[in-house]
DNA sequence: TTTAGTGCAAAATGTTTGCACCTCT
DNA sequence: AGAGGTGCAAACATTTTGCACTAAA
């Protein structure tokens, strides 16, 4: 095998195998280059940009381009494996696909991302989009301000 | 007087109001565009993006650019008068600042963006920030999913 | 061997900016 | 007169795409 796999994690491996389901459901091919995006991204910081993530990858990989980056990532979408935010900086941020659904808080000063959910919260949506005769399919919910350290 | 006037109304006349009165505590000046510009915003729907705001400002003055446009409302961004809004299509929204906050439902088939408020959601969300430490300044709510013409 | 993927560079998109000229104050 | 504004085109930043070449299946 030429492949190199540093890096390799029990998360990582499980992103691949399903990618790589996904792939040969799809009648896709399965490449060394994605194997190698998925497996960096699954180990990584959550919300990661396009930009760092192809920093990663070259460290492996100094061959890797920006297109196949993007079009990996595009894939992973399409597959339910990852999903996009958008946090008005200009630019896409990745996280794969949490079991449990979560939403965001931004530090305004630090730009540090935490994570909360509130379940109560999630039901008055529902109630909201109901009382007004529309359909929920999915929501964006994000909380800016300072977090502890930067307040 | 050459500046036209089509289709000024109290609202428009308001907020031209306060955006020169803005200007002028910055040093800055009222211009024929600026005041064109903030009319026809004031006016027509909300969230409206800068490639729909330019068509109608160019029915009134076709000589006015993109970069006036786009100036003018950072401005009204800058002076608390308008708000921006990006809606993951690629474009920002802008949309006269109302007296009372709401935030957006819309729709992924028609694009239609309704508006809704609900007290107890704002209250939690302030407790979810505070029990982590955090302040909240700010904060994005958007449901997606079909509206009762779509479903 | 056939079909899809890759890397590059060019294009596309939405937004910003440099500059010569113009216009408020 | 002078500070600031305008319109244009060029610059930007991020993302997408066309194409010749390469690699899975």
């Amino acid at each position: 095998m030429t492949a190199q796999k540093t890096g390799s994690t029990d998360a990582s491996d499980h992103l691949v195998e399903e990618f790589r389901a996904f792939l040969g459901k799809e009648g896709l091919k399965a490449t060394r280059q994605r194997d190698l995006i998925v497996r960096v991204f699954a180990d990584c910081k959550d919300h990661i940009g396009v930009e760092d993530l192809v920093q990663l990858v070259k460290q492996q990989d100094a061959a890797v381009g920006y297109a196949t980056v993007y079009r990996t990532l595009k894939l992973l979408v399409q597959a339910g494996l990852a999903s996009v935010r958008h946090f008005g900086d200009g630019f896409a941020r990745f996280e794969p696909r949490h079991e449990e659904h979560h939403d965001h808080m931004i530090c305004e000063k630090c730009g540090t991302i935490a994570e909360f959910h509130n379940e109560k919260i999630e039901e008055l949506q529902e109630e909201v989009v109901r009382s007004r005769g529309w359909t929920l399919r999915r929501h964006r919910h994000e909380l800016y301000g300072l977090c502890p350290n930067c307040r």
